[in-house]
DNA sequence: TAGATTGTTAATCGATTAACAATC
DNA sequence: TAGATTGTTAATCGATTAACAATC
């Protein structure tokens, strides 16, 4: 009988993502075995967190040596979806639409930029590297001859829910979403919440309580 | 006797954010009212927790018509920090830095950008926006000069705790770390780590995993 | 072997939710 | 008033951690 592969809880996830970093980091070091304790103070986090995170990986590790750092970074890779290419469309070529665009991590990770939307005239034609803006009537055949599986949100709160239908009427899967705003998708669909200016606030909360707390 | 007040925990500081959004959303409406049933439904939570983490403010409801919506909005700015401004000091003029210095949503929050820096010699003394990029040995005085309060870490991973180090002597007392990188400071000094790469991944497990349950 | 580290259990901790008395 | 909605309690749910037997 195969074991159900049980959905994985959101902070674990999100934790498997900082496995990676760091593992990835020690493996450009050369280091070949690292122990739960080492990951976790590395992290912040306890080294119980670290080895019951791990369980989910089809990994083990070895008693008395810790994890092989190579074979976890594979095995982190496999289960977080980066062993494979993602390709990506923009919606909004502003400021941050043309940054992302740009930004030379995603590839470096597996996400690629494969189109830029924007429904300002003046912006539809320009180049943004590589890329051509295109207008927003241009959206539903680009995403599927580009067979494109997630879409980036760099538009106005306003807009967001209105193209992130469109997005999802298209086919996307996914969908990262970036302005301040709740959006609300269909099952089946993920949404993530960048919350950049969210972060922002969130950390302006912090500073201000501490100096109250004084 | 005064109410020792407590911490609040961070997931309730996060809905915090998403209540302010929806808020401003209603009052820009002109809505007057609304109820712990409304926020939740239109957020995708309960009531009960929505009444809740309410419950942190210095604001109450009303018996039988629920929280008038321009107070709440007030006590929520207030709560978060964002009924004042911040100084805020970018550090990496890439494609993110210069469109985080130009991003138009932060001062509408209250976030001003008053310095970017770049290690870049071909960079510094370039413009962007109204801003010049200046040299890390500028960082220092710009910080005391300016009263910066908040760094943005938009450098590659491997700078990041360098440049937190620098920042943090300089008296900055909170740090977005946009960088795929964990990054240790001391003791109140707050971190916020803005993960948009690690956000991407996250999502990418998310799509991969349901079309692996299928 | 002796020592170190895993994988897992059981206990703890903290956050969410259902339910309801209070009340305008 | 009757109905609706708050603020709060108690129950539930889920995540973290301490502890330890297994073991290389």
């Amino acid at each position: 009988m195969i074991k159900q592969k049980n959905r994985v809880p959101q902070p674990v996830v999100s934790r498997m993502v900082q496995y990676f970093a760091h593992l990835d980091d020690l493996a450009g070091q050369g280091v070949e075995w690292v122990s739960s304790f080492d990951i976790g103070s590395s992290l912040g986090l306890t080294s119980a967190t670290v080895r019951r995170d791990l369980v989910h990986l089809d990994f083990s590790g070895t008693t008395n040596r810790g994890y092989r750092v190579q074979g976890l970074l594979d095995s982190l890779s496999g289960f977080l979806g980066i062993d494979q290419t993602w390709r990506v469309a923009v919606v909004g070529a502003g400021n941050l639409g043309k940054a992302l665009a740009l930004h030379a991590e995603w590839s470096r990770r597996g996400f690629y930029i494969r189109a830029i939307f924007d429904v300002d005239r003046r912006k539809i034609g320009k180049r943004v590297g590589a890329l051509e803006v295109l207008p927003m009537d241009k959206l539903p055949q680009t995403v599927r001859a580009e067979k494109i599986s997630i879409g980036v949100l760099a538009v106005p709160a306003e807009e967001a829910q209105k193209v992130a239908d469109l997005l999802i009427a298209s086919g996307v899967q996914g969908i990262m979403n970036l302005a301040l705003t709740h959006i609300v998708v269909p099952f089946r669909t993920h949404v993530l919440d960048g919350r950049l200016v969210g972060n922002m606030i969130e950390l302006a909360h912090g500073i201000k309580s501490t100096r109250e707390t004084r």
